[in-house]
RNA sequence: UGUCCAUUGGUGUAAUGGUAGCACAUCUGACUCUGGAUCAGCCAGUCUAGGUUCGAGUCCUGGAUGGACAACCA
């Protein structure tokens, strides 16, 4: 009994190639421009990528796009290559467009010599001009009839700089009035007297895109180069080039590509959210970079199973920011251990419980998973509990401490509310409450049950802690739609951060960043009982700890509320 | 008003001419020393008009809606 497997359209393509033998395995490529750092939605290519080469016993290369030096830097090539591997997957080979500078020359010669391409001396705007618009022809130039012998010439002198940067380019000579912008005679080179980070002053002149991609697929022999769905009107001048050259056959296919509400993906406004320091830098924990995430606390695990959970089809989507959580929350509920630390304290004192007495109590490191074993937490006269945990006259449905109530202190014991403290303000400075010795551990031996568990420290034992409470980085579900006027920015949400200091248990003491396998910075992760995720960030010290809340536990109080 | 792509519950994603399914969200209930987790259940969908066919979400034609393309960016 064969289990019926639900393929997606790209496992349906791999499997036909590989079942009508038009290849024997599969070779994919992972493309990044270095101009930038990567985000959650090359996160899902990378997955697609790597994963359908794992998945078919293939293998994938990691090629960096670089063709245009003004915009690209070796910071970007090593924080791609860290955030690739923290995610888990390790490339066949590393390649760089750039090492197919001269083979990509002389294969233009070759076209050029085909009479399928011409040097054009037209500006810029006479080039826009002359290319029509999507409902109208163009117009040819009035250079794309030069001979071959003029055209092999200038574009040799091109290479050898002679020529300012935007007097020439070499074009592709297809059809000016064709109804795919693509064909209308595309550029292939520009002239650009720049430093390439990787061939230094070595070339002036530099491949576009169009003419550069295809051609590094062919030279690794890519069996599927997967990309975006804006590609998708790039395929028939992809296909041109390789057949124009008769060289190996790559083929494209197109994906869509992952949106998320309630944040933004473009690389350009990410840039633009770090070098006007609205977000601290490109690993701000609000930013949806892969490093950011990291630094957030999201495991690798957690993206990976986002990433396959969210599926891959041609069609537009916006996934909801919550899958992206749950996929966090889930890994994280089997393998974080508890702890308890209160975020917004209030006094509470103990008045039946002796002045000096303090006990060290059992605590459970992990339900989800028993081998995690306990530790021990003091208790004592004077605690801390979070001061949403307490009303003095409350609602029905309020499970928590109020005047009169009893509840179980997690772990502990069972107390009932007496009175409150206020300062001049009216805010309540202390709580007295009684507890009942009977209840030691956290269970009334004659059976009785309470609504509410509530976590707390003891005063006298608890640490201090930084704790940076991380909301949404945009206050709407569509941060790019903006009214005139307006733009993404005005979208930001105010609140994205609040600091607070927290109230921890003592072993908390103890929390320390680490690293992971491959010499990654890799935080230490907890779940303060109630509260939600957190973990170090970098910026921690045994004097002064700091915590990031990676997300908060699903809260249904809340919807009640 | 050109070319290309897409359209299945609120959101994603399957069904490959033969019973429209799954996940997330929502809502109910059970259980619980985290209002967490877990378990059970409910609600809810083929853009539209024709055509082909015994049978259409699927194939064909038209329409509608959304997206991509007019960078010397990728």
């Amino acid at each position: 009994m064969e289990e019926k497997q639900n393929l997606n359209f790209l496992e349906e393509i791999i499997e036909e190639g590989l079942r009508e033998g038009t290849y024997k395995s599969i070779l994919t490529r992972f493309p990044p421009e270095p101009n930038g750092y990567l985000h959650i939605g090359h996160a899902k290519s990378i997955c697609l990528n790597f994963g359908l080469a794992k998945k078919y016993g293939g293998k994938t290369n990691l090629r960096f796009d670089d063709t245009n030096p003004v915009k690209e830097d070796t910071e970007y090539v090593d924080s791609i290559q860290q955030d690739i591997r923290w995610l888990g997957f390790e490339w066949a080979g590393v390649h760089y467009a750039s090492d197919y500078f001269e083979q990509l020359y002389e294969w233009a010669v070759m076209l050029i010599k085909k009479g399928l391409a011409y040097v054009d001396d037209q500006t810029q705007e006479e080039i826009r001009a002359g290319r029509g618009t999507v409902t109208e022809p163009g117009k040819n130039s009035p250079y794309r009839d030069r001979t071959v012998e003029e055209n092999l010439d200038l574009f040799e002198r091109m290479r050898n700089g002679e020529f300012e940067d935007g007097s020439k380019v070499l074009r592709a000579k297809i059809d000016m009035a064709h109804p795919n912008m693509q064909f209308r005679d595309p550029i292939m080179y520009r002239i650009l007297h720049a430093e390439h980070h990787r061939t230094g002053n070595k070339w002036c002149i530099y491949p576009m895109y169009d003419y550069a991609h295809g051609q590094s697929d062919s030279i690794e022999h890519i069996t599927h180069s997967i990309c975006t769905l804006e590609f998708d009107i790039h395929r028939p001048l992809y296909d041109w080039f390789i057949a124009q050259l008769s060289i190996w056959p790559s083929h494209q296919y197109e994906f869509a590509r992952l949106n998320i509400n309630y944040t933004v993906m473009s690389k350009r406004k990410l840039l633009q959210l770090v070098k006007e320091h609205y977000v601290s830098g490109w690993d701000d924990p609000r930013m949806p970079t892969i490093c950011g995430f990291r630094r957030r606390g999201y495991t690798a695990e957690s993206i990976r199973n986002f990433c396959e959970d969210i599926g891959v089809a041609k069609r537009d989507n916006i996934i909801d920011y919550v899958r992206l959580e749950n996929s966090l929350r889930d890994h994280l509920n089997q393998v974080a251990p508890r702890r308890m630390a209160v975020l917004d304290p209030v006094r509470v004192v103990i008045d039946n419980y002796p002045e000096e007495q303090e006990e060290w109590l059992d605590a459970v490191n992990n339900p989800e998973n028993p081998a995690d074993g306990t530790r021990k937490v003091p208790f004592s006269r004077e605690l801390y509990i979070e001061r949403e945990d307490f009303m003095e006259v409350a609602p029905k449905k309020y499970f928590r401490l109020s005047l009169g109530r009893e509840v179980r202190l997690r772990y502990a014991y069972f107390v009932t509310a007496q009175s409150v403290e206020k300062d001049a303000e009216g805010n309540i400075t202390c709580i007295r409450c009684t507890y009942d010795p009977a209840t030691r551990g956290g269970d009334a031996p004659d059976g009785r049950k309470v609504k509410g568990t509530l976590h707390w420290v003891s005063a006298k034992h608890a640490i201090d802690a930084e704790v940076r409470l991380f909301d949404r980085l945009f206050a709407v579900e569509s941060p790019d739609d903006v009214e005139e006027g307006k733009t993404f920015l005005d979208n930001l949400n105010p609140d994205s951060l609040r600091v607070v200091t927290a109230k921890c248990e003592p072993s908390l003491a103890e929390a320390r960043m680490g690293v992971d396998d491959k010499g990654i910075p890799e935080p230490a992760r907890y779940q303060f009982e109630r509260m939600g995720y957190f973990c170090t960030d970098p910026d921690s010290t045994p004097e002064h700890l700091v915590f990031n809340r990676s997300c908060t536990l699903k809260d249904s109080w809340a919807k009640i509320k």
